[in-house]
RNA sequence: GGCGACGUGGCCGAGUGGUUUAGGCAACGGCCUGCAAAGCCGUCUACCCGGGUUCGAUUCCCGGCGUCGCCUCCA
């Protein structure tokens, strides 16, 4: 069984199923209101191959993840362009998606809005303040932490150790607060509202629910008390899921089981990819420029916990690394594909076991393929078996490989026949020409004893 | 100020108390090829610094230095 590092334990332990045969995952999903950045990618990637090795494994995976389409940063931008609020949660969602086919991220199972969940998070912020666990003020509802026994597990400091060590920070939000820690379940609405300012009504007062109540509620609707795996990035272990689990806790509720946390993308110069720095990239620029599997191995061959580095020299050695792995699945076409080597396949779930060590995995691969193209040399019958191990392996990574040529056109064809034709007659000159000619287009040119070959 | 992560060869990036030790990219040599390409074989650069533990440390401990993150919206 899968054993993954657990974040608030602090340890590497066994993903226990609440049911048998079933996973149930919670992921934090985007705030739409800007485009995905490389930031995104990753943690989507990072779950979809999950995900993907888990289905691989015979598990029934049910993935919820949100859309966040209530959130300051969407009516400020909305007022800021005039706009309907939900004109631009509608597009900057549809753009997501986009950007999730494009790097070959599957859908999750369940895609909940806040906007659908908002009666429930009332209903829930009620059910707080009647156990005493939050309370209104001038400008909304508020949590209160004091009423969280372990609250700070999951930030790994205790309430008084944050508060003791916050130097000269300042206290963000109400004048009210009882404590600086207790954040805004509930936001009152205090001007009229607008096309581009949104406001529910609440028995408190119309306004707006807090960021950290949708995801208690949307996951504890859809995957029920005590789900199997609640993930998303490390900026998210605190406050946003602390936070979560604050209100689950409050209200007598078993929350997750396991909770996971994908390291950061970091720029060139190690920094960490923000949009206060201003060094975003853009998935979606990312992927009309390069081979969308690029960002995927790059990921593949270093730990999902560990930072990565995103930058042109990176992507280009996944770009070569990739045309490795084409020229392979190129030429093992050819061969009759058997059942997956055993060996290789055990060592493969040995380390994807083990905490997903894609980083082994991928060694492995690598390894697989120059076995199965000195088996192909030779002409052993080892080869399919070979070739098969490295096909699951590749597609329970999600990452497809491409035999090519299957784009010719005719011209081109007729190109490569003439070619061989030019070899046959010992005309290398002409031979030559062609060759180049086809480079020139963009073609990946193999001759060989058995004809020539292209692909791109 | 509190909490946490990290510092590996030309680059990216795993891992480990010693024995052969990732893997990828790049470079170089060889085989193959009409020449290439692809493939195969081989070579080359490592574990931030100072102490300690140990028969032995890149790996464990302590202390530095450096980088980064969280503590405030953020995958």
């Amino acid at each position: 069984m899968l054993h993954l590092y657990d974040t608030a334990t602090r340890s590497v332990r066994e993903l226990a199923l609440r049911e048998p045969g079933k996973v149930s995952i919670y992921l934090c999903g985007p705030t739409v209101y800007g485009p995905a950045h490389l930031g995104h990618g990753r943690a989507t990637l990072t779950y979809d191959i999950l995900r993907r090795y888990l289905e691989w494994t015979g598990l029934d995976v049910r993935l919820v993840s949100n859309v966040t389409d209530i959130e300051d940063k969407i009516i400020e931008r909305a007022t800021r362009e005039d706009r309907p609020w939900d004109e631009i949660t509608t597009e900057c969602e549809a753009m997501w998606f986009r950007a999730m086919d494009g790097i070959g991220v599957q859908r999750p199972t369940d895609i909940p809005h806040a906007t659908e969940y908002v009666k429930q998070m009332i209903e829930l912020i009620g059910a707080l303040i009647e156990r005493d666990a939050a309370y209104v003020t001038d400008d909304g509802v508020y949590m209160d932490v004091e009423s969280v026994d372990d609250y700070g597990a999951l930030a790994f400091q205790s309430l008084e150790d944050m508060r003791a060590g916050g130097g000269d920070r300042m206290v963000v939000g109400a004048a009210q607060k009882r404590h600086p820690a207790d954040f805004v379940l509930w936001k009152f609405t205090h001007c009229e509202p607008t096309a581009s300012d949104p406001s529910w009504p609440s028995p408190w007062g119309a306004g707006r629910p807090g960021w950290h109540s949708e995801c208690v509620v949307m996951s504890l609707d859809l995957l029920g008390e005590g789900f199997d795996l609640h993930c998303g990035g490390q900026d998210l272990r605190f406050p946003h899921h602390e936070n979560e689990r604050a209100q689950a806790v409050a209200l007598g509720k078993t929350f997750a089981h396991h909770w996971m946390h994908n390291g950061f993308v970091v720029d060139a110069e190690g920094e960490k990819m923000s949009k206060s720095i201003g060094n975003v990239s853009n998935l979606l620029d990312l992927i009309e420029h390069y081979d969308p599997r690029a960002y995927r191995l790059v990921l593949l061959q270093s730990h999902y916990r560990s930072p990565v580095k995103m930058g042109q020299a990176g992507i280009d050695q996944a770009v070569a690394s990739l045309a490795g792995l084409d020229a392979f699945a190129s030429r093992a076409a050819a061969v009759a594909i058997g059942d997956s080597d055993p060996a290789v396949i055990a060592a493969f779930r040995a380390a994807m076991e083990d905490d997903l060590d894609t980083p082994k995995a991928m060694a492995l691969v690598f390894d697989t393929v120059r076995a199965a193209n000195s088996a192909i040399d030779a002409g052993e019958a080892a080869a399919g078996s070979l070739v098969g191990a490295v096909m699951e392996i590749c597609s329970a990574f999600g990452l497809e490989l491409s035999a090519g040529g299957s784009d010719a056109s005719d011209d081109v064809l007729a190109k490569a026949s003439a070619l061989d034709q030019a070899r046959a007659d010992r005309d290398y000159v002409a031979a030559d020409a062609i060759r180049s000619e086809l480079q020139a287009d963009g073609w990946n040119v193999e001759t060989t004893k058995d004809g020539t070959t292209v692909r791109r």
